[in-house]
Formats: C-alpha cells, sequence, structure tokens
DNA sequence: AACTATTTATAAGA
DNA sequence: TTCTTATAAATAGTT
C-alpha cells in the first residue's frame, strides 16, 4: 500500500510480519464493523494467529450464537466418521450406546442430579471408558507436535 | 471512500446498500485472504447479509475445523461448570459446545484417525474436561449406596 | 508509536 | 450490472 506494492506471500522477517499482522488485523476487523453497520449484516471473524493466538469479533450477538446460525444455515449434520472396520450396524449401536452415556453423564454432572441418578453401573462404565479416553489424549498429546 | 465520505451509518437507499454490500464484501473477504497469506494465519469469517444469505470464507481447513479450534481455544478461558444460576439459552449453548467436542473425541478415539488430527489446544481442553468429569464421576460413586 | 508517500478500496457517476 | 474515476482510507517503510 505505501511505500512499496505489496508482494502476496509471507512475509519472512518475524518483525515486520508481527506488525502487519497487528495493523492488517486492525483494518480487518475495522472493515468488518463498517460493513455490518453500513450494510445491516451479521459478521463474525476468527483469527488465529501464526502463534495460535485467538482474535475475533462478532458484530451482533456473541460468537456462539453466530457460529449456531452458522451451522443451520450450512445445514451441518452432527454426526461424525465411523469405523469402517466395524459393521455399520454394530459400529452404529456402539456410537449410540456411547453417546447415550455420555449425555447422560453430561446431564448428572451438570444439570439437576436430584432428577438423574445413574445406577453404579452406568458410572463404573462411564469411568472406564474415560479411563481409556484419557490414556489416548494422554498418548496423542505426545505425538502431537507440540506448538509451545 | 471516493467521491464523498462515508457515514458510518445504515445506508438507507436499499439499491446503494446492496452494491456496497457486494463491493465491501468482496474487499473484506480479499482483505482476509491478504493477511492470512501475509502473516501466515488462519481466519475464518462469516457473513450474513441482512436477508439472511450466508457467505463465509475459512483461509484454512473448513470452517467446521476453524469453529471447533475456537471452541476450544476460547473455552480455555472459561472452565466446565456450569450452574443452574445461568439461563437455559446459555447453558444450552455451553452443552453443545462440550457435546460437540466430546463428538469429536468420539470420532477421534474410534474413526480414522489420521484423517482427523486434534490440534494440542482440542487434546488440553479435552484432557481437563475429562479430568474433571473424572473426579465427580468418583466422588459420585462414593455417595451411591453400593450393591456388591 | 507516529509519520507520510503510495497503494488500494470504493462511492458516485456513466 | 459493469466500468470508470475522483477521492477516501489503509498501510509499508521510515523515524
Amino acid at each position: 500500500m505505501a511505500r512499496g506494492k505489496v508482494q502476496l506471500r509471507r512475509i519472512e522477517n518475524p518483525v515486520h510480519r508481527q506488525v502487519t499482522f497487528c495493523k492488517r488485523r486492525a483494518g480487518l476487523l475495522k472493515k468488518a464493523r463498517e460493513l455490518s453497520v453500513l450494510c445491516d449484516a451479521d459478521i463474525g471473524i476468527i483469527i488465529f494467529s501464526a502463534h495460535g493466538k485467538l482474535y475475533d469479533l462478532a458484530t451482533t450477538g456473541t460468537m456462539e450464537e453466530l457460529i449456531e446460525r452458522y451451522k443451520s444455515a450450512s445445514g451441518e449434520q452432527a454426526n461424525g466418521c465411523v469405523d469402517q472396520r466395524l459393521d455399520p450396524k454394530q459400529e452404529a449401536m456402539v456410537l449410540k450406546q456411547e453417546i447415550n452415556l455420555l449425555h447422560k453423564g453430561l446431564r448428572y454432572i451438570y444439570g439437576n442430579r436430584a432428577n438423574e441418578d445413574m445406577t453404579v453401573e452406568e458410572l463404573n462404565a462411564l469411568e472406564r471408558y474415560l479411563e481409556i479416553w484419557m490414556y489416548n489424549i494422554r498418548s496423542a498429546k505426545e505425538k502431537v507436535p507440540t506448538v509451545d
């Protein structure tokens, strides 16, 4: 823009890159706010810096509301990948059971416990499940290159 | 910008507003792509026009991935305790976020891990969440009259 | 963090 | 709608 045309590629000098990131990030968010006001639009912006720091903007309401709206508008289905080594029916059954258990657990932890007691069997099943899960999470973390 | 300074308020003339919306929307997305390339940032933009039409951009991967990353990154500030002093909408929103994370975790454990790497932030968020959950499960077990 | 020379974006007009 | 152009706004390099 000024005193030199910009090349559209990663700025190698880290100091320049950081300065440009700050300036252009501010510019982008300003433009978004302007567009929102001028044209009556709802805008959400999520920015992760190269170092993983989060910056965000939601011109109307909260980012969560915008995300929910995005999901309904883009017609996302909540269900994900299935393990292809298993028979689909079995797999679906297993996933359903576990999701039910997780949901029941969530309600138990967060909601009205008085209304929804879990049995000891359920608690034990959930505990075993969480232990395995935790173990896997910790193994996974060791394999992922850390971002400091 | 040109031939007249812009007033920072809703453009009343619908034709002008529509034209400005198109132009500035394009400008905003261009700026976002530039910032992403120049500074190595991951950026997501969600725009709903006044009439509800969705426009979006994710500079890296998919918007869903970015949303998941947003949720774990922004969830690190707030902790996982929901209490009933929150209004039902907020509580439901938090629960939804956590269920999304759990579902992603489920897919990670079961499904093709090669296709669905979780970020370190996500793994950390999930781990902390499971730790709290596990603690609560164990407390609960002590309070439930055992049958064995 | 301020300053400007330039580039870029764009409002209004054609 | 698309192109043009005068001008506002953003910003790269500098101090």
